[in-house]
DNA sequence: ATTTACAAACCAAGCGCTTGCTTGGTAACG
DNA sequence: CGTTACCAAGCAAGCGCTTGGTTTGTAAAT
């Protein structure tokens, strides 16, 4: 915890973005009660799932008695809750902030994929992979409330891949494509391990565009 | 059950494999007391996942006491390993056969995702989903035992990608190549739906083929 | 500066229910 | 006449969550 940003530009964007919606109260800050034990429950459903994490185990890791949960939350379904919210929250506007920087539509859908990789695979990762994966342990009335926030998400991709469709530069129907996109990344979380082998997030996101048929040849990245 | 294949070749041929599987006792019968126990988990555990799935809920689709089941099967997890353990054979005889039917590579690739797509969108598609998504389900030992009859299948796209990188028709990494399609492929079961929509497995092959480059500029799909 | 007030945060205990699975016995079948 | 397939009943363990009471932090009142 508490290590240095070394990406200097993004990051620091990255933090600056995270700060303005603590303030706003649309997530949890990290050092406060609540948002410790939304971290862990991330990490513990992406690990265990969230049948399999019991409210014990969840009041273990961040140190209290399992009743005493239920002061923060009324539910164990309000804390998986909690969790999509926050992290599709936190993601649109950090994705917002990417497609705003560039301005040319190949170098957008670049932001975007980017951008998602490190959502998927970065600090957020727990809590993506949770979000993708744990769907179906919501509620349905928490369902569609998460899907109405992730609608804005989509928004973003859609904007920016009906440009390319327009420009010539895409081939496939925009709404596919995305569905594709969004598949075909969430599932870097099953595999891409960026510490060995040497793959960087702009090396995988060079892959995929090149996959596309964009930005020329790329050779074998390891 | 028993609807006569509308699809001339393909459906033969898909049938004739699977006989040959049964015959060998590889994959179990679906007019068995087994090969029905497990179609009916396969359904119950891609709705309601593995663990909210009980015996209780598991007996009671196939007509029987929840004790009984345990004459069949040692422990529940041992269904979700025969699902998925029959599920990669099936699949692994059926897409060899679609990749030795075509000789160009990109006819290859083509016919592996197409059969892909059926796999996961068609008949065999609950266990497919469980096979995707309900990983973490197994004990470590069953995961290495499933794992290890997922390597056969995975040498049938890589032998393909391979192909296409030496002919110049595929630009990225085989092995992200193929993790790509993985996860996009895996994820149209959450939103391909063939009966509304009118965007037959046909059509969303051939947009993903065009998303790849290949096959040249394809249409709006509806 | 000390007291008083009060809510937020937490603990210890356990309730009621569901879970995967076992057991002992019975019917069906070749 | 034994093997296979099942039922009826229920056990031990684990589950989410509740309850009643105690500590802790904060801030106004004295």
């Amino acid at each position: 915890m508490g290590q240095p940003s070394l990406q200097l530009d993004i990051h620091v964007k990255h933090s600056d973005i995270f700060q303005a919606l603590i303030k706003d109260q649309l997530v949890s800050d990290p050092a406060s009660a609540r948002g410790r034990l939304l971290a862990e429950a991330a990490t513990l459903f992406r690990d265990k799932g969230y049948e399999r994490t019991t409210v014990r185990d969840l009041a273990a890791a961040v140190g209290i008695q399992s009743g005493s949960l239920f002061h923060h939350f009324r539910t164990k379904e309000e804390i998986l809750k909690a969790v999509m919210v926050e992290t599709i929250r936190l993601n649109t506007a950090v994705m917002q902030a990417a497609v705003e920087r560039e301005t040319e539509s190949e170098a957008k859908l670049r932001a975007l994929i980017r951008a998602e990789l490190e959502s998927i695979n970065g600090k957020t990762g727990e809590a993506m992979a949770v979000l993708v994966y744990e769907w179906r342990s919501l509620s349905e009335a928490s369902q569609t409330e998460v899907l109405a926030l992730r609608d804005v998400y989509e928004e973003l991709w859609l904007t920016v891949l009906k440009r390319l469709k327009n420009e010539g530069q895409l081939n496939a129907d925009v709404f596919i494509a995305r569905r594709m996109l969004t598949g075909a990344l969430s599932w870097t979380v099953t595999w891409y391990k960026p510490e060995r082998g040497g793959l960087t997030l702009d090396g995988l996101t060079d892959q995929i565009m090149a996959l596309l048929g964009f930005g020329g040849a790329a050779g074998a990245p390891e």
